[in-house]
RNA sequence: UGGGGGCUCGUCUAAUGGCAGGACGACUGACUCUGGAUCAGUUAGUAGAGGUUCGAAUCCUUUGCCCCCAGCCA
């Protein structure tokens, strides 16, 4: 991974460290803890960086553990995606493993519980488990089930395993404190009847662990010596530890971090396929949604991700990261590695007058300012050239240094040009043409007297062009919290996707294959999507270059 | 209103009893063959009230606000 470690140690590190100082453990194990549920998001990068970064620190290991223990949701082409996302970003794991690779084991140790009388079958319903929690004022009641003799639960929970009980009869409970001010130890439900084939274990099972009675064992089976997981799994913990008392296993310790909100992304798993499905976005790839699919294809890269995610750092702050700042981060990285292309978005056509028929000129011009190993490419010049709309104003606004009649501006790597004026539409009195004459001696882009223009524009020569689609991608929401809201339709941006499709691009572009990036000159960086046809190719925008002049434009109104 | 967690510039984050600093954003300006990049500068913060201390963001007391938990989800 090229991102720098931060310059200070975040909380994790620092109790990681004393834990090696006083001897509590003598190595370091992290996991990454995915569900195979679902693909990827910015959200679970945070946590996988936390644990791949504690892991490298101390010069541990890493393991990859799919947390696979409700088969009714998980599925293996999630974990496949998972896998191929995690390294694509860059992470890699000494170890793959799964949360059933240990249900044999854990049975063994629920037996355990069982005979040591902390563990009891309980036959309620759901619904009378429910209503006799209690409330978050009032103690739970204790299930008339829970105190039946070892034996009587031994037999059931055999029976309950072979499949001899219908779904949500019965479940296996430990046996803590109905009346605990924290609910998580009323009881909590270790095991339940669920006849579903199991993407791994297939029919074996039909009664499977709940996480809470599966992670923290799975951790201390595995030696994980530091189990880092998110702020809401705070109040689980003293059952985490719990469980690992009474058993007299490895310790794992459990530290949490605040999760990361960013504005403007959706994170919640359920949301995010409530799009899909609605077809709101086109699918988990979509350049507009913060999954790692989306965002690659987007054209946003791995260290860009890992940058963002290592400056905005490890906190319990309940926190919301500015989109701005990922979006900072982007260009940082961006810029210094994208190769610089010419593509015109809005076409408005541009005659040299003066220049000679037929001509053709190819113009040396710079790949990438930011790295002098990029080198040089030529790019073709000709009487008839395409400039962008923008770039052009019959009548300029205050400050505006562009094209307009009379003004002298440099067209990049190639003339300084003078507007003449222009041709319109008979008809509809639009502008067709914008005429120009340039200077024979500025070849190059330079003035031999020094005088200095105030612009320089991108352009294609129009004999070369290629013809090209370019997506522009806007915020998909409205609204800087779209988690909050459940009404998505209310929210969706109408305008979160344009696409143009009159582009012209340089023709050097025609080589350029899906996935490679770019900076256009002047607009943006873009990404070549795998929509790409030969003879069409087509560009994401992934993120604009700042641009001055529209805030300039902005306030004038 | 039970239990738990949290509160530092607009946002994110440092400062571990000793100059409240950095990043992003915003705003100036310089420079520029990208109105990009870069550089310089400005703006702006310890939730409130008490207390301990030579000295408090940090320790104590107290108040307020925010978040999480009542799945046989993870």
């Amino acid at each position: 991974m090229s991102t720098e470690e931060p310059k200070t140690a975040n909380f994790i590190l620092e109790a990681v460290a004393e834990d090696l100082r006083s001897g509590r453990f003598t190595y370091v194990r992290t996991r990454l803890p995915p569900e195979p549920n679902g693909y990827l998001h910015i959200g679970h990068v945070k946590a996988f960086y936390i644990d791949y970064l504690t892991a490298k620190h101390f010069n541990g290991e890493l393991y990859l553990r799919f947390d696979d223990t409700n088969p009714a949701k998980e599925e293996t082409e999630y974990v496949e995606a998972i896998k191929e996302d995690t390294l694509w970003l860059g992470i890699k794991w000494d170890k793959e493993t799964y949360a059933s690779d240990y249900f044999d084991r854990l049975y063994e140790w629920a037996i355990r519980l069982v005979k040591k009388g902390l563990a009891y079958v309980d036959d309620q319903s759901p619904e009378e488990v429910s209503a006799t929690r209690g409330t978050l004022t009032e103690p739970g009641i204790e299930s008339p089930y829970r105190n039946r003799s070892v034996e009587e639960n031994l037999d059931l929970l055999e029976r309950m395993k072979n499949g001899e009980f219908p779904e949500g009869s019965r479940v296996l409970r430990a046996k803590i404190d109905m009346a605990h001010p924290n609910i998580v130890m009323r009881d909590p439900v270790m095991y339940r009847i669920l006849k579903v084939p199991h993407h791994r274990t297939g029919t074996k099972w039909c009664i499977y662990p709940l996480y809470d009675w599966s992670h923290g064992q799975n951790d201390s089976m595995e030696g994980i010596t530091h189990s880092l997981c998110s702020q809401e799994y705070i109040i689980h913990r003293p059952l985490y530890e719990w469980f690992l008392e009474q058993l007299d296993e490895f310790r794992s310790r459990q530290i949490e971090f605040s999760r990361l909100n960013l504005t403007y992304a959706m994170m919640s798993k359920r949301k995010l396929r409530k799009l899909v499905e609605l077809g709101v976005v086109r699918g988990w790839d979509d350049p507009r949604l913060t999954t790692l699919r989306g965002l690659r294809r987007r054209g946003v890269t791995p260290q860009a991700i890992l940058d963002f995610i290592a400056r905005t750092g490890e906190t319990r702050n309940d926190s919301w990261v500015d989109m701005a700042q990922f979006e900072a981060c982007i260009r940082d990285d961006l810029n210094k590695h994208s190769p610089r292309r010419m593509a015109v978005t809005r076409p408005l056509k541009l005659v040299i007058d003066n220049y000679p028929d037929g001509q053709v000129e190819w113009m040396e011009a710079v790949n990438n300012p930011e790295d002098a190993q990029a080198g040089t490419r030529k790019v073709p010049f000709s009487k008839v050239l395409y400039i962008e709309q923008d770039d052009f104003r019959e009548v300029p606004p205050p400050k505006y240094h562009r094209l307009y009649p009379g003004n002298e501006v440099r067209l990049r790597y190639a003339y300084l040009v003078t507007c003449t004026g222009v041709t319109r539409d008979p008809s509809t009195g639009e502008v067709t043409e914008v005429h120009c004459t340039y200077d024979p001696a500025t070849r190059g882009g330079d003035a031999p007297d020094g005088r200095r223009v105030k612009a320089t524009l991108h352009w294609v020569s129009a004999q070369h062009a290629v013809p090209a689609e370019i997506r522009l991608y806007d915020q998909l929401f409205t609204v800087e919290r779209p988690d909050e809201i459940e009404d998505l339709e209310q929210i969706i941006n109408p305008h979160s996707l344009e696409v143009l499709t009159d582009c012209f691009v340089e023709p050097s572009l025609a080589e350029a294959k899906p996935g490679d990036r770019f900076q256009f000159e002047r607009i943006g960086y873009f990404c070549m999507d795998p929509d790409s046809t030969p003879g069409k190719p087509v560009f994401n925008r992934t993120v604009s270059l700042k641009d001055t002049w529209a805030k300039i434009e902005q306030k004038q109104g």
